[in-house]
DNA sequence: TTTATTTATGCAACATTGTTGCATAAAAGA
DNA sequence: TCTTTTATGCAACAATGTTGCATAAATAAA
């Protein structure tokens, strides 16, 4: 499916900038910082862009991946729902590259905290990358 | 130990700001906002505040918990080593009454990513705490 | 205990992100 | 094409992060 059609099927009117935003979250497993974001995204209001995020997170298109150091990392929700980004859903970030990747596990990662009840799990493992070990 | 000798062990000289801090942190088992913490060190300067967080997570005192919407929760290290806040502690954050909790899990976690290194894990869960559930 | 040295603090200044209100422009439906 | 709804851009401000530098405070040495 077209980014246009997309946008429609989440109750989203066909904007540049959320044409150029999904395209700049490329295929999707890889999530991008607000900064490069902001900078491909030039052309267009920095106060468009933040609120075009949101709208585009409210209507479960996108998500926020990690937050680091003051800056949000984004990424398109793949198979992710809307609300759950968990349990088979982790974010890797190399620590060489920057690189911060949406990774599905093929093992569910289970514990339990007597108690209290879990709504939402995030999961952020840091580390070297396929790449730069090689 | 009081707080003066654990600065000093950490290789960190005692002064105001360093002891109301930790006191600020309390028992080490809850993480605080940067904001909660800035208005309890409000007699000083924004800029010390920063530099002093930075200085005990240098050395290994505390640990930024989270970052959420911006603001970095900040803990004690308890039983925490200095780089690897891993595995067997999780952050679990309850969307009531806003309290952050360092929890330490009593089976550990485990998970494979073909390829990668991996260094450090963070796991954040929300939900809603047991005081908030009664 | 006084002095010398090292380090922390406070202040000023600025960058970045987040955030809101409002007038205007653009998109979707009639 | 016209109308209605929604998005965009601009201005403005708040909060956090960050650096440089002069001064004050903490530690080490005499």
């Amino acid at each position: 499916m077209d980014a246009a059609n997309t946008l429609k099927n989440h109750d989203l009117r066909v904007t540049k900038i959320r044409l150029a935003i999904l395209e700049a979250l490329g295929d999707g497993h890889q999530a991008k910082p607000y900064g490069e974001l902001q900078a491909a995204l030039g052309e267009f209001d920095r106060t468009t862009l933040y609120r075009t995020l949101l709208a585009l997170i409210d209507k479960g298109l996108i998500h926020k991946a990690l937050e680091e150091n003051g800056e949000s990392y984004y990424a398109l929700c793949g198979g992710c729902t809307t609300h759950a980004h968990t349990h088979d859903h982790i974010h890797f970030k190399c620590n060489d590259c920057g690189t911060v990747e949406c990774l599905h596990l093929s093992n569910e990662i289970g514990f339990s905290l007597p108690g209290v009840a879990i709504d939402s799990l995030e999961i952020t493992a840091k580390g070297t990358c396929e790449a730069c070990i090689a």
